[in-house]
DNA sequence: CCCACCTGTAAGTAAAATCTTACTGGTGGG
DNA sequence: CCCACCAGTAAGATTTTACTTACAGGTGGG
C-alpha cells in the first residue's frame, strides 16, 4: 500500500492518540457498533468521542453508516476499515518526499 | 514485530510530525550524519532538529553516536534503526490493552 | 407532557507540542 | 584573540490538540 506522504502523516496523526487506539481496538473486537454504545464500552464522554471518531474517520481508518433500528431510533454505526500500513524507513522514505510545505511563515 | 501499547503509542507519536519524517527520509537515503549536517541537509534550525532527533531516539527509531573527526571535531552521527513496524486493525487490537491509563481525573 | 434513548455541535478552557531566540562551551586555525 | 566550525540546552511565545460543559433536536413510550 503506497500512499502520498500527506494521507500517510494524516493516518500517523490519527493513531498517535491512546483513545483512538483503543477505539480501534474495540471496533476490531466487537465489530460494528453505534456512537453512545461504544462511548459506554470504552468509557469516555460520548462528545469526546464523537470528536475522536471524526479524526479517525478523515483518514479513512473507520466508516461510519446512518441506520434506523427497528424501534425507529437513527444509530450511527462505525466499523474499521481494513488497513494496512507497512512503516519501514524505505517506506518512509519514499513517501516523504510528497509531503507538503504545510509550513506558515515562509519555505522560500 | 510485537510490542507493547505504550511503546507503540510512543513510536507513532514520534512519527506523526512532517520534519520527523524527512528527518528518517533523509537519514534513510543519505545514511549516516552528523546534526548540523543534517540541519543544512533539511533546511531547519539545529536547536529545533536537535529536539525532534530526540524525541526519535526516545522512541527508538534512530541511533547516534558521539564520534571524532580526523580533524579533531566532536560530532554526533545518526542512522535510522532498522525498524518494520505492521499497522492493522488486529495489530492495534492485540497492543491497545496493555495501554496504561495516562488518565488525570478518574477513570473508575 | 415528560422521560429515556439516540444524534450532533459550539464555546470555552486546560494541556501539550512546536518553534524561535539566546546562551554556554568545546575544537582547530588564521 | 577572534573566527568558523561542532555540540547542547533553556526560556518564552505561539499554535495545536484535547477535553468538558452546555445546548439543540430527533424518536418512541408511559
Amino acid at each position: 500500500m503506497t500512499c502520498s506522504g500527506d494521507q500517510l502523516l494524516e493516518m500517523l496523526s490519527a493513531l498517535a492518540n491512546p483513545h483512538r487506539l483503543r477505539i480501534l481496538a474495540t471496533l476490531s473486537s466487537m465489530g460494528r457498533t453505534y456512537v453512545s454504545q461504544l462511548a459506554r464500552e470504552i468509557g469516555i464522554s460520548r462528545p469526546l468521542l464523537h470528536l475522536h471518531l471524526r479524526k479517525l474517520e478523515e483518514a479513512g481508518l473507520v466508516t461510519s453508516r446512518l441506520e434506523i433500528s427497528p424501534d425507529g431510533k437513527a444509530l450511527n454505526f462505525f466499523e474499521v476499515a481494513p488497513f494496512a500500513i507497512e512503516l519501514t524507513p524505505a517506506a518512509i522514505a519514499e513517501a516523504a518526499p510528497s509531503l507538503t510545505a504545510t509550513s506558515r511563515h515562509s519555505d522560500s
